[in-house]
DNA sequence: CCTGCCCATAGTGTATACAAAAATTGGCAG
DNA sequence: CTGCCAATTTTTGTATACACTATGGGCAGG
């Protein structure tokens, strides 16, 4: 449990001073985002506590709030731990990705400011660039910035609101089924189209552009036969020991 | 704040035995849903504990899910309410449950086994019954029964979720600008209009049908220049008194 | 009569103690 | 060597104490 993140988190609360339950919320939340933390991992109350320096009650508060927000799971009288959806539910979680963010950018389109564009076509240029030099982390980065800007634009708030919350479900689950033998989740162009419908105020068009990019992405998951996949994991763990 | 509601919830304690925060979560939502607790209802820590048998910390825990729940809304330092949201809010609540009510009907379409429908037959009818009969608690008790019941049994369970909060909130906005010259929000063949498309398996008429009651429910409110309706209702209740 | 300040009260924020439940480890028997 | 049981440790569940903040009412001053 002595893993990166926790020095991570623990410098940023130095540097930061007081530290409330939304703190820890968000350093969470970012943390599994940017899949620092995997999902499955465990998240005992102490051990955060000691982390944040501050006492369980503080971490309780922030520990029910991600279980609200679906980020992490709590069973009674069992540690919390990282969310780890199974199939069913992966598939589920794209269908409603689907069509609340096909919904989000229909609204969106022609609304956005020529400065709102260039804002999102920054982060597609930095995109495109991570996956030139091979940097997956800054990749995911700000393929994360373009939809959670989609998220916190939106004109209905609440669909915002159910926007950023699928976009870091999301995130879990490609985390979960990614394929191995692939080094990206990077679908050339997708975000290219969009903006380009956005622009246009084409309000369908935008609305296909995202399904297909979501179906596609979907798509580059590893979502067969679930069954033993972790227990292999387990046993080549064993034998490369 | 010794109302009705409290006695039902001491009753149901005193009957239930051992309570925790998912059971006091759930009694709050129940009141909300059935209006027993309008908005911006004050709901104080230690005399929710007090009713409940349980000490700050069990309802501490339950009020913040309620609070991600959109249930009541929490602020620092500051005593809990049931949340009240204004007219902006009110039109986004509706326009998020007709995206995803709508979805859910048109994946249930052609789904329902006969006996699921005959569910739904028996609550409109009893819906219709309590109307005649002006019972409007017992109406609303109904209608909620039905859309409810579409929550539960949606085939993607994320959407489900997602509806059942919604309808949650779709309450609160009612009570809150529920025009007073209005007696009922009936909107009579509306339901059953749906049921046939879902036995029709229309899924793209079952999407219509709920679209337009949802509109027609929104209509029914009273969701002009919100200004002074609360101060409004303060100085009438100085005057009454 | 109205306004602004101050204090009493109510209520939340946080830490901590103790109890109970689950997970782990060790040893022991087969 | 394997499987099972028990003791131990870890971790959560709940209550409670104390500190801090907001709220409302009364009083002095204008």
């Amino acid at each position: 449990m002595s893993n990166q993140w926790q020095e991570t988190m623990l410098a940023e609360v130095k540097a930061g001073g007081r530290i409330s339950d939304q703190h820890i919320v968000d350093m969470i939340r970012q943390a599994v985002l940017s899949q620092r933390l995997p999902p499955g991992t465990r998240l005992p109350e102490v051990a955060l506590g000691e982390i944040f320096g501050v006492s369980r009650s503080v971490v309780r508060k922030a520990l029910t709030r991600l279980a609200s927000y679906h980020v992490i799971t709590q069973q009674p009288n069992q540690v919390a731990r990282v969310c780890a959806p199974d199939i069913d539910e992966t598939h589920e979680i794209f269908a409603a990705r689907r069509l609340v963010e096909g919904e989000v950018v229909a609204l969106l389109a022609g609304k956005l400011e020529p400065e709102q564009c260039a804002v999102l076509a920054g982060h597609m240029e930095a995109e495109k660039a991570a996956y030139a030099e091979g940097d997956e982390t800054a990749r995911i980065e700000h393929s994360l910035a373009i939809h959670h800007y989609l998220a916190d634009h939106s004109p209905n708030r609440i669909l915002g609101k159910m926007l950023s919350e699928l976009i870091l479900r999301t995130s879990i689950v490609i985390a979960l089924y990614k394929q191995p033998s692939l080094a990206s989740c990077y679908l050339e162009g997708d975000h290219d189209t969009l903006l380009a419908r956005l622009r246009d105020g084409d309000a369908e068009g935008a609305r296909r552009a995202i399904d297909n990019h979501l179906a596609s992405l979907e798509r580059l998951l590893d979502l067969r036969a679930q069954e033993n996949r972790i227990d292999l994991a387990a046993i080549f763990g064993k034998l490369g020991g």
